[in-house]
DNA sequence: ATTAACTGTGAACAAGTGTGCACTATAGGG
DNA sequence: CCCTATAGTGCACACTTGTTCACAGTTAAT
């Protein structure tokens, strides 16, 4: 057989990827017990002990999981941009093919940002927080916004990330609708990020 | 003893406290059973069918309850608004009152929206929408915004909308924290709403 | 080759779950 | 005063749930 931590991994994948699938159908993830994701998994209810101690302790590998996706999808969205033109109609449109492509990861992670334990929505408020920086060290790279001290730039950084997730959640539920509602929602959506960037660069510190 | 269909509605308010109550501690209310929620109510779990179909028909009703207190907010917060000199302040500090005075309600909104059946979503939804029309016409009234067109209005009035329910997802998370935290998010999203409405007053169609 | 470590098994338990059915008590109309 | 509609009861059933325990098979180190 194959190496023992392999197949130690690959059964900790397919409960992971069980779970994700249970949150997929429309369930919450508060919903799902030991049971249900041990036999999705193809295993014995006991063997999901093995590998976690509990769902709480599932959930938080799962938005360790969902940290990478979120880097990807900066990196992905980083290379693809060569000039500041149009940068934020083109960051929405791969913005939301990313949502469509990684669906399941969104829910998961709007889902557990309101109704998950402390814990987890502590993880991804921090999962947030970090993509907030990001892109606070992407405004000042391609010197924008230079007329905002420290503080403006998170207050504004935030407010970027918040009119993102507030969108995800409608888009999640709009994601095999005709194309025209999708060109609509990118429509909406690139113009409130306009707004933001338009109000922030008149802004004066009074 | 008293009026019978007093007798029936109290149970029915009993059941419906019941299960905020199990959201207010913390629970998600997709993990609530019809046993805990008639447990609590003090009634056998079958009178619940009395009542209710199921624990979703429970939930439309909740949100219905909602809806009310959104209006009353609403009201409360024009009431005390005679000038338009710093209205976006004056109305975040009534607002943050309020969402303290009305917790349960709040999270169960927040929880819902993303985490609830595709009906329930459905529903809070539409009853934000109307949250978002109402905007749209105050703007009307004081003349705001003018030069903005119809559609315009609603982008705006849906990105107002997102920025105040995702600064109440971490509000949630605060409302027993230290009174400086709160001031300190007091003034953020004073400031986000700000630039939305310093933007919206520069954007030229184009 | 032997042994120790470890992943997964299967049975077992007590507790919790949704829901059907026959019932009791009583309020309110006739 | 009687009678019916009905809010709430109590019991029953077949499941599902978390977690424990002793066990089996296999891998990796000795």
């Amino acid at each position: 057989m194959n190496n023992r931590q392999e197949r130690k991994l690959l059964t900790r994948q397919a409960l992971m990827n069980s779970a994700l699938e249970w949150v997929e159908e429309g369930q919450h993830f508060s919903s799902l017990s030991i049971r249900e994701v041990a036999k999705r998994a193809g295993v014995v209810p006991t063997a999901f002990y093995r590998h976690f101690k509990d769902l709480d302790d599932l959930a938080l590998n799962l938005v360790d999981e969902l940290s990478l996706v979120l880097r990807q999808l900066m990196r992905e969205v980083r290379q693809n941009q060569v000039t500041p033109t149009n940068i934020i109609r083109d960051s929405v449109t791969q913005y939301c093919d990313y949502v469509s492509r990684h669906k399941v990861f969104f829910q998961f992670m709007s889902q557990s940002m309101t109704g998950g334990t402390n814990t987890i929505r502590q993880a991804i408020r921090s999962e947030l927080q970090y993509f907030a920086k990001e892109l606070v060290s992407d405004l000042q790279r391609l010197n924008l916004l230079s007329n905002l001290d420290a503080t403006m730039m998170d207050v504004v950084a935030d407010q970027t990330i918040s009119t993102v997730a507030y969108s995800t959640i409608q888009l999640l539920d709009l994601a095999d609708a005709s194309s025209q509602a999708r060109k609509d929602f990118e429509g909406k959506l690139t113009r409130q990020l306009q707004i933001i960037y338009i109000g922030a660069a008149a802004w004066k510190t009074s």
